[in-house]
DNA sequence: ACAATTTGGTTGACGTGTCAACCATTCTTT
DNA sequence: AAAGAATGGTTGACACGTCAACCAAATTGT
């Protein structure tokens, strides 16, 4: 007689067309989980690893430049940095010709870590996209381009 | 000579390709201005904000149901929940048959709050899709569904 | 060459998110 | 009806994110 869906899916209904809940949702879910796995296989926070992984691709770069691509606040850069130096996973030094400047490169323990756990991001991402065809992988890349590039203005219309 | 493209660029063709890391920027981002339009037009947070119209939307709920569909935690949502029935704009009351379960509902100026406020989000919500067809909001839905579900599992071979 | 501005980085304060412990109530099992 | 398990909600501790103030060095403008 009464509705036959359960109850917890009242609002799912609701809200699965509010783009910004189903964004926040995956990127909590998704956080979690590489939350999860990283504290599984090492001692790092999700922030640390990006780091990690950022300074890895370009092989030595400074925070600001960091801070400037990934819009990760430059306190928590700075914080990061350092916790990420006392565990000598990265070596932070005076760029040479600037006493301001500091470049940070991995250690050889930070370049093992990172080969170590890149291989099980590189599996999870696998797993993520299984489902996916490369096309539907294309067209969600570019949707997330275009929502960025619409994120960023911050009045629209008012 | 060298490169012409920005230094800022550097990671970005690198980690292009890693959807983790693109939804959280995304998310991110969506997160920051519905923040600012949030600060500008009210004195919500956004969990506030978030169970606001969650409440709305069902007309009315308990904490604990909120907890499940959404994944928000469950002392957060108590702490949130205090402070918008401090600001006026919830009422909370026992449900009648029970001494455990407490009624959520949004108070008269609740409903009031919330409708100037869905009004911007609803026009926010036009911007951020106005570049999508109808086509690619589905596919962009239908990826979201499937990445929740593979987000869920939290061993995929190891 | 100097003042003004910008840049790179650090720090402190504070808000939010997350986890686990906890209590009271309700449901289940026997 | 009593014991045990499950549920609804609160709280405290702590990690993390965010904002703004700040310092020192570097760059720009005059």
């Amino acid at each position: 007689m009464q509705s036959q869906v359960p109850d917890t899916d009242r609002f799912a209904s609701e809200f699965r067309a509010v783009i910004t809940y189903r964004i926040a949702k995956a990127a909590n879910l998704l956080n979690a989980q590489a939350a999860h796995v990283l504290r599984k296989n090492s001692s790092l926070s999700l922030t640390e690893w990006r780091i990690i992984s950022l300074i890895n691709a370009v092989d030595e770069t400074t925070a600001s430049e960091i801070a400037k691509t990934t819009f990760i606040d430059k306190g928590q850069i700075s914080r990061t940095v350092r916790s990420l130096a006392d565990k000598g996973l990265l070596l932070a030094q005076q760029r040479k010709g600037s006493r301001r400047k500091i470049e940070l490169q991995l250690s050889p323990e930070g370049k093992a870590l990172h080969r170590r756990i890149v291989a099980i991001m590189t599996n999870r991402q696998r797993h993520l996209t299984s489902e996916f065809t490369s096309e539907e992988l294309a067209a969600f890349h570019s949707a997330l381009d275009k929502l960025e590039r619409a994120s960023k203005k911050r009045d629209f219309g008012e």
